[in-house]
RNA sequence: GCCCCCGUAGCUCAGGCGGAUAGAGCAUCAGAUUCCUAAUCUGAGGGCCGUGCGUUCGAAUCGCGCCGGGGGCACCA
């Protein structure tokens, strides 16, 4: 079914096109405040002022095409020209029975779906993975899922960067100051150690740099020695990788990295310079954007004056093979704010060349310390993911041992990672991408405000609600009488039908702080019912109806939480 | 120099393709538990929405200028 506001939308939208003989968007949305009802439409003000009429006026001639028998709401006008709606309580108690009833809580697949790549994380080779992937990886899984949900085909690709020039530098590392038993203990550690040794060696010592980028040179080559190297390197980050997405219960399609199109590099300067779009200048091949005012002065470099190709290149041959086998509609590029400008230039080249899918970059901000500047150890290094992980378990552990000393070490394990890991992702997920976002334990572990602990709590405790009333295997029964008498109740099931209407916007925004968002507020309209009403002592008719509220919410936090990739737990 | 993002309550942030009295959490103060997890809830105070001008019946939201913070701009990714 549609969601009441598209409902809503639609039907005044054609009542507005009967009475003026012109389309125009109804603009329906929840009001600002309750006093006016559940649902406003905006847009007869605007309407009426490009027939030069009286607002009211027209509204009243709307409101006179509106047919009662299909809206399930009552309606007036008021101030300058809204029209207020009223959703109809039987109708809203009907439709959470026929939510019950469906295993998608009455959300419909997308009736156009589309082939979505999305592209995120993609951390690099030899080197662990550190705060600086976790927003591209956090954020991507979850639009991924929701965007999934919404019934499109979903190709989560994880891009990582398998072919730099850091390669050079491990392969020098790896044969003049490899500790073979520190590396057969943890090998990525010791890549980790040669890497940055021979990184700083190379800035003191510019032979040692010039070996770096032989060796590099050599690999790309297909030396054997050197590519068995390759392919040790990779294989030991991988597993690290693994070890990581496990943890944060995310996983990819395809992990097609740069190395991957590496034999499609040549053919893609080629046939950009055939085309035209490319040309030589000063001794590196270029796109130029002069007929765009915003690149304009701006070249798009695809191959350097070695020869050797850039990241340019590789993003080019991604899009052609994105579209050409996975058939995508629309790509989603999951990456720093800081590579606007590459992804615009990107984009205008790819459509110049004729691959012009939908293409997007959804790009988010910086992650602060709680000092306000880029986070970093004491030392001045990134932190790495791992012990970041680490100890946001361990900081949920003391927590929960706190709060509940009689839970058992195994109890309090589950609780550590789901809350820990929970914690990490929703403080990230709840915010606009687009700013920056101060990191802060105390905040995102606290269980008040808008946080993961907060929300999986609700959930937990309406599980323990059914277990207390020893009913586990409660459901509701099909068709079931729901009566929807307090202001409580009212107001909770109707911040559940507009579950549908958040994934939208997350859909159109690219922002799952919608998603965050809305299940704060369901949470929120969940205790305030919670808090003045009794379930298990209630009166038959109420408690059928109350118990079957809060299977519902539980349903929506379980399924809301799962699209932002974060679990939930029965008790905690 | 050019371009992009940000500026909203003491602090951290929502809202932003214009719509009615600008919201939340923290912090502060005052309350609620014979009762289903008080890891909860209720109430109060707290705002020239950086600033000026403009567009509009209507601007936190759109446009232009300015101020402040961050970022990007030829061979790294």
């Amino acid at each position: 079914m549609p969601t009441i506001s598209q409902l809503l939308e639609e039907k005044t939208a054609q009542a507005i096109a009967a009475v003026t003989g012109a389309a125009a968007p109804a603009l329906v949305q929840p009001t600002a405040n309750p006093q006016f009802g559940d649902y406003q439409a905006n847009g007869v003000m605007a309407a009426a002022k490009a027939r030069k009429m009286n607002p009211r006026t027209l509204a009243q001639q709307i409101l006179a095409q509106l047919d009662p028998t299909t809206i399930p709401a009552t309606w007036d006008i008021a101030g300058p020209g809204f029209i207020n709606f009223r959703l109809d309580p039987v109708w809203l108690g009907r439709t959470i029975a026929a939510i019950a009833a469906d295993e998608r809580l009455g959300i419909d697949s997308v009736s156009q779906a589309e082939t979505i790549v999305v592209d995120f994380s993609a951390p690099n080779i030899a080197k662990p993975m550190h705060v600086g992937h976790i927003r591209s990886t956090i954020i991507g899984d979850a639009l991924s899922r929701v965007l999934r949900f919404l019934g499109h085909r979903v190709i989560t690709d994880n891009h990582v960067g398998d072919w730099g020039t850091q390669f050079g530098m491990m392969i020098v590392g790896y044969r003049t100051l490899l500790n073979r038993e520190a590396f057969a203990d943890d090998p990525l550690a010791e890549m980790e150690r040669i890497y940055k040794a021979v990184q700083a060696q190379g800035k003191a010592d510019p032979a040692v740099a010039a070996q770096a980028r032989e060796e590099l040179a050599k690999l790309q080559k297909g030396d054997p020695e050197n590519t068995a190297l390759w392919h040790e390197f990779m294989a030991v980050s991988r597993q690290a990788f693994d070890r990581v997405y496990a943890r944060l219960h995310v996983g990819f399609d395809h992990w097609l990295g740069e190395s991957f199109y590496n034999p499609m590099l040549p053919g893609v300067v080629q046939t950009l310079q055939t085309k035209g779009l490319a040309r030589l200048s000063e001794g590196a091949i270029c796109v130029f954007y002069e007929d765009d005012p915003e690149l304009n002065g701006t070249p798009f470099i695809v191959q350097k004056q070695d020869g050797a190709f850039l990241y340019a290149t590789t993003d080019l041959a991604t899009i052609q093979y994105r579209v050409d086998t996975f058939h995508a509609d629309r790509i989603i590029y999951v990456v720093d704010s800081r590579q606007q400008l590459h992804f615009k230039q990107l984009f205008a080249a790819a459509r110049r060349w004729g691959y012009a899918p939908q293409l997007e970059h959804v790009g988010f901000g910086t992650i602060l310390g709680e000092d306000g500047r880029p986070i970093k150890t004491r030392e001045g290094e990134p932190i790495k993911l791992a012990a970041l992980l680490d100890e946001a378990e361990e900081r949920a552990r003391a927590i929960a041992r706190d709060k509940n000393p009689s839970l058992s070490e195994d109890e309090l394990a589950a609780i550590a990672h789901v809350v820990g890991i929970g914690a990490v992702k929703y403080a990230d997920l709840m915010q606009n991408r687009l700013a920056d976002y101060r990191f802060s334990w105390d905040k995102m572990l606290a269980l008040e405000g808008n946080t993961a602990p907060y929300l999986q709590y609700v959930y937990a405790r309406i599980r323990s609600i059914f277990r207390r009333g020893e009913l586990e295997d409660w459901q509701p029964t099909l068709g079931m009488d729901v009566y929807l008498r307090a202001p409580e109740e009212l107001d909770l099931a109707k911040q559940m039908i507009r579950f549908g209407d958040a994934l939208l916007e997350v859909e159109r925004t690219n922002k799952p702080n919608i998603l965050a968002g809305y299940l704060y507020d369901l949470a929120t309209k969940f205790n305030l019912f919670y808090q003045a009403h009794s379930v298990l002592k209630a009166e038959e008719e109420a408690r059928s109806t109350r118990l079957l509220l809060c299977h519902l919410t539980a349903r929506y936090i379980h399924k809301g939480l799962e699209l932002l990739g974060i679990e939930t737990l029965e008790a905690m």
